[in-house]
DNA sequence: TTCTAAGCGAGACGGTACGTCCCGTCTTGAC
DNA sequence: GTCAAGACGGGACGTACCGTCTCGCTTAGAA
């Protein structure tokens, strides 16, 4: 159910269908929920906030943390997109930084911590935060050290998923636990850090 | 209350003294309940676990994840000691090496989660958890890069939180939200990526 | 929310109507508790008497004994009817000697104990219990009086609410605090004590 | 144990002999509390408001309101010396007009609904309120009736209890329950009402 | 003086009921 | 078929007292 945003174009079905605006204002409310208020995300606030019922929200999505999933999704197309040009290792660094910025606004740092708690507590969150979130963000950066370890820029024997968790990961632990603060040259700082591990001999 | 495991020793109290092997038991049935079952912990459930009521509970501490913190820093000692031997490298190395092992162990990660879950939730669980957990062993590996810094050994320009962030945050991002495999190898990687950006020039 | 027995039968609501069934068995509940166990009366119990959510309790009455004062009312029709014929003194001593025979049986004494505990305890049990049990019930011995009065059977200068306490309130002072024994007769030796205050010159 | 005010004086026992200021306190606590807050009378606030200590309440008194019984029993000592002159007819009507001030006083009137409410709860708590409290007062009226009945002055066919329930019962339950006005008047109303019925033929 | 019994305060502990919150399911009527 | 409204069972929460207990300190008479 969740993460299935689109509604198959071409379906033709009876009975009343389904009220987009509705939708959105659910994803909305919490979206905001998530970025003022604490962690507690629950049906019962996210649909008296969107003035929804709750038997809606219970009929499209399994968990809150499953709709503000969506809700992010749909907000945040953060580095899905990048140059293609340049070096590996400049495209790289870019990447780093990007997500430093982007992970340090609370409108999206803070519902992504309510995400994380979620993904912590529930088997299913995690994956679809897994699957929707993470692993697409990972996917990009993969490709550019591919991409760099081809053209021989990169060291051929890289870890490609140890070299992403090096630089990202302090990302989330600065976010989520230790909220150490996460200012621009963060990511200048941890890519010049690992980038002398990825240099060829 | 909580982490306040300090028995202060000359303290001649009136009343009843506390029961102390009521509180290992209640430890105990908190660790053993955060490593079996899932993350879900409650007062409730540790109480009937321990055979203790749930008002003692509530009496000393002031939610399930405070007490299972008590409970961890009582039984985990890893790492706070270290051999003082060796090359900073070498030092720090093992550092990452027992941290993968540590964390990779049931026992020791599976707690570890519940107690993150906490402390994203609960912003008293996470102060707990960073000052009493965390603090202590990013001190340890704090003190190796100093005194590396020191000798010649490493850098001088070295950003220590970030290092440490870029060793260690990836071990806990793996076992909290990827659970991509812990394996032996992946601190010795860990090290080899990051280590070139240690050395000077 | 208490003793609103009335359901509006032309209120069309929305939502899942009120299951009828379940609060009969939860009146029932009460009632039967009252009758047999002791004065302690708690949503808890009746709740698992009734077979019925303790939430469910909480969302229709403010205390268990509200609770019960509803099942009372709805339980007992005691002389809120009686005869319009005769003369007001013949009425009146029916009157009494309904009280007595009705008090003293357990199924409404018992309950009512319960009951009058409560208008002790709780001020609000007290007002309801004043309105819709004791109130009603004098206002027809009132109704007699003043009939009594017109007609000349009674002196003019009675006070009505005295006379009303003078009959009734032993009954209640036996029931509850000194147990004396509530016969037959009792109703005809209180009537005989007062009858002669109340006939005029 | 309760209302066991008097300690044998006799009794030389060894140990360290009961404070007999911190009794005073406890009682003084009890009838200050039962007078001012409502009824809600337990040991905790009991000890608390007279700086004693829960298990010192516990070792002399097992319930609050056995321990507030001692309290009223100590402080007021009405109507149980009465005059001895005069008809038999002036001392009873005397007696009820003294009840109706005496109950109508904050001071006595408001513990005692807290004590009401102990007896319709505890049964103990009820025997001991007939024996210590109740039944001494009805004492002294059916002695005054009694004597009546000898000289001729009341009918000789009386049902004493009965005649000093509808006397006395009225007061206790508009103090008690309906909360009507218990003026000064009201004792009289009360008596010219019932006498009639007392007078031989 | 020492011994011993009791009074007393402090506080731990198990236990019960409370009233609340949120959850997930359901049943209805309206659109 | 969608949606709002709301009833219902259920679980956990955090609190308030309760009654019992184990301490240590104190106060006395008895040995």
């Amino acid at each position: 159910m969740s993460t299935s945003a689109a509604s198959d174009p071409g379906a033709r079905t009876r009975g009343r269908p389904r009220d987009p605006a509705l939708r959105e204002r659910i994803l909305d409310a919490a979206a905001t929920l998530a970025m003022t208020a604490g962690i507690e995300l629950g049906f019962e606030r996210i649909a008296q906030e969107a003035g929804a019922s709750r038997t809606t929200l219970y009929r499209w999505w399994d968990s809150p943390q499953e709709l503000l999933l969506d809700a992010m999704l749909e907000r945040t197309r953060w580095s899905l997109d990048h140059d293609s040009e340049g070096t590996a290792a400049a495209r790289l660094r870019a990447q780093v930084i990007d997500a430093v910025e982007i992970l340090s606004a609370p409108d999206t740092g803070r519902p992504l911590r309510a995400l994380a708690a979620g993904a912590l507590t529930n088997e299913k969150v995690r994956a679809s935060f897994i699957e929707h979130w993470l692993e697409p963000r990972r996917a990009v950066a993969a490709t550019i050290l591919e991409d760099g370890m081809i053209t021989g820029e990169f060291r051929q024997d890289l870890d490609v998923q140890a070299v992403i968790d090096a630089l990202f990961s302090p990302i989330y632990h600065r976010l989520l636990l230790t909220r150490m603060p996460l200012g621009r040259n963060f990511g200048e700082t941890l890519w010049n850090l690992v980038e002398p591990g990825l240099s060829p001999s």
